[in-house]
DNA sequence: CTGGATGTTGCGTGATTGCGCAAGTAGATG
DNA sequence: CATCTACTTGCGCAATCACGCAACATCCAG
């Protein structure tokens, strides 16, 4: 079952590194919901083109993304639907371990935002 | 679907860096099979004692693995089995896109060692 | 209390990473 | 060809990381 080959270990790190980035993980969901162009995708993280054509070159590198010419501009689409899986099962585990770091900040109820509240909520019915 | 929650982002980062050091991903299958000492982890993956302290330190921290103590040694297991189940869709993913980063590397079929021959042969079976 | 076995932690170093900024490339348009 | 839009790439900087080494902590035996 264990492989004990350095290389596999060396290349399944490699992969994870992309992972490592708040903004890739967001453009691997953004990307989840179908190819877009590197434009909409800093757009809709609010980053610099530059920033985002940087991110999708270490995704591309990596091999989890692929691009498509379309006239002027460049789509990007997942190369490796598989690694939103794994993402998903990494969201549940953040989510399920979050709950507890919250409570160490929010000592009190009360004037919670409206977002934390329904992400607390979202991890505790979230089952699926 | 999406989060658009930018401290769920960083955190899903933040246990993804866990997974960048092959070393840690060994840690992770040498864990997958039940608890082990620091000891006989660093024996397993041929490193110093010193260093499978530090990785599994980084691991406790990230909340993936607990510890127990018993006399002298301290005994590591996994406190999030689930993370192996993302680790075997990137090791799935990985063995995919290996063949193509070895043909470059290989030009000629010839000489290949049994090793990689194997894996080729796997990752072209392996359709699950 | 002494000594030994088992882990942990602090420090310094070389290497890697993310970012902004500016320059460069590629296709469309006039 | 000139120019505009949409990206990509090179550079330099600050921050982070992995590692070896050495010092420290913890538990057990005698």
């Amino acid at each position: 079952m264990n492989q004990l080959d350095a290389e596999h270990y060396r290349l399944h790190a490699e992969v994870c590194k992309v992972l490592t980035d708040p903004k890739r993980l967001m453009l691997i969901d953004a990307l989840a919901d179908g190819e877009r162009s590197v434009g909409e995708l800093a757009a809709a993280l609010g980053i610099t083109l530059a920033n985002a054509s940087q991110h999708l070159g270490v995704m591309r590198h990596a091999g989890l993304v692929e691009t498509r010419r379309e006239g002027t501009t460049i789509v990007y689409r997942l190369s490796q639907p598989d690694i939103v899986e794994a993402c998903r099962i990494i969201d549940r585990l953040v989510a399920r371990q979050r709950p507890a770091t919250r409570q160490a900040r929010l000592p009190i109820v009360a004037g919670t935002t409206a977002g934390s509240l329904q992400a607390a909520g979202a991890a505790i019915t979230q089952r699926s």
